[in-house]
DNA sequence: CGGCAACTAA
């Protein structure tokens, strides 16, 4: 390329002119569109030195070199190679680092290795330019071993040597080389220097832990504000939000002035925390600096106010933004996704394709995660197409959350095939898979999978066993969850922490061991928390405990008073026992406190449009359609063999109002409406907001022998697949 | 002749 660029004839210059502009264009180091031009321009004189016959000497080499560096081209690189080659410069130490340097930009190690090879007096720091070559591309065992070739040769390393030495050592993860190198650094009094401080910081604060970074950052000067910075940022990373905050004040204390780099860990924090008023505190001083233009301040930012369920805010903050990036999108989506505002979620995702920015595999999965939350399954089914054609589907996060859709929308069978296409899996991917199979009660699938995972290098977490016991749970298998439970803390030194303990209150209650539910209850080392006495609560309705049941639902309410779902079970509880007065009292004592039951809510999707039908629904424009297909059913069913559970209505109603009360429950009505509107033989999915109630669980697997067709319904807790008049779930759930 | 730190997801 050099060649064709030679041909070019100009007016003449002379050399001494030509090479300090050499010399001044390498002087500003930023990349981008100025960079290109002044590269050009060198090179343009570069070429016209070598076709006049002037001479070149090291010096013109060194500084085309350090431009080179910077425009990262490889063919330039190996011309340039080839020019010192012929003239001979290969030998010079300088020449040859640079060239080393520069073909190191460009990520061709090999090229570098060659022109490392071809100088004949290596000093320090062409070993050093090796060294850090190596270390900077990923090839870290090379580094180490070139170090060690190095010492062999009686060359002693420098600040630049170590900090790439350290950097490879935490590549490979050798701690123990990295500590010993360390004491190395330290002999050598090279430990002030910053950057060894902070490749040794980036080393303790990965691979050891904190206590020793902390150790190295007390010992290292502190009036520049990157030491401070890599501290905060790495706290912030490691969830120890408090002490990133102390951090942040300390330095101020210190009179070091944070930037943009600082604001954005520090913020970081914040939103780990979900502190709003020390957000807004550091969002003044951010103002006072007038880093608010910072996309990554800004994005921060926006994000703090969204992990404090701010999103007003976080939307303002978005729309005055002067720079934004995919990452400013995201953190919006994945904040509407959060608090469960999936719509929001999903328009700005076409809001964000309108205005042509690229997503990213951040994008595409909280996207996902959104119409997972939906149940939207053709959506999501568009939305994994999208991610075939970007290439975004080969993104272990991007498949976790394709898994975790087709799961959660029913089709447990293609999220099994998502999982087993992925050719990379992480611990998330086996996790999501196990809680699938756990919310469709297949629990013998997903202890299958714990079996393969196993077999694998990857290890079983909190959110594993938490699949497994809840699996367990939903089926009953005592016995297996009890191993389970023993093995996870002793196979795998795993702290059982409150949910894991709820799953083994649901299983030993559902077991019909409620003592023994009570009494881990009261032996766990954390205060009962209302799930698990709403765990509690569930068993003993299936029980007919009442008296237990009772107990649990006070403890749920002096936690809670307004928690409509204990009042809800409550009532259900009484009414199983035939205890009318006292679900008169319940009933009466949630009027008394204002709290109203939840109104049951069923959604299913039609044709990329979901349908929402509230109990006793009127307003769907197919209404006519839908109680028309009610009737007909409740006449086929009632010949089958279904008998009505009046009991469910929990109400005092007239006796010839009664049926007509259960056939406009929600589910039913969603049923109907996707009787009426899909093809046949396709399965219906249904949503629902609350758990299914007893009677249309009833009534549902009749209809399911009655039309021949598979209904899955999933509620708030898990999958009911009805089918040829049984569900899987056999009817305990 | 050379190197450091930041925002979103699971």
């Amino acid at each position: 390329m050099v060649d064709s660029v030679l041909s070019f004839h100009g007016r003449w210059k002379s050399p001494r002119v030509m090479k300090h502009r050499l010399v001044q264009n390498q002087g500003s180091k930023s990349r981008g569109c100025a960079q290109s031009v002044n590269y050009l321009e060198a090179v343009d004189l570069f070429v016209r030195l070598h076709r006049e016959g002037l001479e070149l000497n090291s010096f013109v080499f060194t500084s085309i070199l350090k431009l080179l560096v910077s425009v990262e081209s490889g063919e330039f690189c190996r011309s340039v190679h080839a020019c010192l080659y012929k003239l001979g410069h290969r030998s010079n130490a300088f020449v040859g680092t640079s060239i080393i340097d520069a073909y190191s930009a460009c990520g061709l190690v090999d090229d570098a290795r060659e022109a490392f090879d071809e100088i004949i007096w290596k000093d320090m720091v062409s070993w050093t330019g090796m060294v850090t070559c190596y270390a900077e591309n990923g090839v870290f065992k090379e580094a180490l071993e070139l170090f060690s070739d190095m010492r062999m040769g009686g060359f002693w390393p420098n600040n630049f040597t170590l900090a790439s030495v350290f950097k490879a050592s935490l590549g490979l993860e050798a701690i123990n080389l990295g500590r010993s190198v360390h004491g190395c650094a330290l002999k050598m009094r090279y430990e002030l220097d910053p950057y060894v401080g902070a490749a040794l910081l980036d080393l303790y604060t990965k691979l050891g832990d904190m206590e020793d970074a902390k150790l190295v950052f007390e010992e290292i000067p502190k009036c520049d504000v990157i030491p401070w910075s890599f501290m905060i940022a790495r706290y912030s990373q490691h969830q120890r939000s408090k002490e990133a905050v102390e951090l942040f004040c300390r330095m101020r204390q210190s009179l070091v002035l944070p930037n943009h780099f600082t604001f954005a860990s520090v913020l970081q924090a914040c939103g780990t925390m979900a502190d709003l008023d020390l957000g807004k505190q550091i969002h003044c001083n951010v103002l006072k600096v007038g880093l608010d233009s910072n996309v990554f301040v800004s994005n921060a930012l926006i994000d703090v106010y969204s992990k404090c369920g701010k999103m007003e805010n976080s939307v303002d903050l978005f729309e005055e933004s002067t720079n934004r990036n995919e990452v400013t999108w995201n953190t919006l989506i994945v904040g509407h996704a959060q608090l469960g505002h999936e719509e929001k979620a999903l328009k700005l995702f076409l809001q964000m394709r309108e205005d042509n920015v690229q997503g990213t595999e951040v994008t595409y999965s909280s996207v996902l995660c959104a119409c997972a939350g939906l149940a939207a399954l053709k959506l999501g089914t568009e939305i994994h197409s999208l991610t075939i054609k970007t290439r975004f589907d080969k993104a272990i996060t991007v498949g976790n959350a394709l898994i975790d859709i087709y799961a959660k929308c029913g089709s447990i069978k293609d999220a099994r095939v998502v999982f087993e296409m992925m050719s990379n899996r992480d611990v998330v991917s086996w996790n999501t898979m196990i809680s699938g199979y756990s919310m469709h009660g297949l629990s013998s699938e997903a202890l299958r999978i714990f079996e393969y995972l196993q077999k694998t290098m990857i290890k079983a977490d909190k959110l594993t066993f938490l699949g497994v016991l809840s699996a367990c749970s939903n089926t009953g298998l005592l016995d297996k969850g009890q191993a389970y439970f023993t093995s996870m803390v002793h196979d795998y030194c795993i702290n059982p922490c409150i949910e894991h303990y709820t799953c083994m209150v649901a299983l030993l209650g559902r077991s019909g061991h409620l003592d023994r539910a009570v009494r881990l209850i009261e032996e766990m080392p954390f205060e009962p928390s209302i799930m698990i006495w709403r765990a509690l609560l569930t068993t003993c309705i299936i029980h007919n405990n009442v008296e237990l049941g009772k107990m649990a639902a006070l403890h749920v309410l002096e936690l809670e008073p307004h928690d409509e779902a204990t009042y809800a079970l409550l009532a259900n509880m009484y009414a199983a026992a035939r205890r009318w007065d006292d679900v008169a009292s319940v009933r009466n004592s949630m009027k008394k406190k204002g709290i109203k039951k939840e109104p049951g809510l069923s959604w299913i999707e039609s044709q990329g449009t979901v349908h929402y039908f509230v109990v006793g629904d009127a307003s769907h424009p197919d209404i006519r359609l839908i109680y028309g297909m009610l009737e007909w059913l409740n006449m086929k069913t009632k010949k089958a063999g279904y008998v009505p559970n009046y009991e469910v209505l929990l109400q005092d109603v007239e006796d010839d109002e009664k049926p007509r009360r259960l056939w406009v429950h929600s589910e039913r009505l969603a049923l109907a409406f996707g009787l009426i509107r899909t093809p046949f033989g396709s399965p219906i999915r249904i949503l629902k907001n609350l758990r299914i109630c007893l009677d249309c669980h009833a009534a549902i697997k009749c209809i399911s022998t009655v039309v021949q067709r598979e209904i899955v319904i999933r509620d708030v807790n898990r999958f009911h697949h009805f089918q040829n008049g049984t569900c899987s779930c056999g009817d305990y759930w």
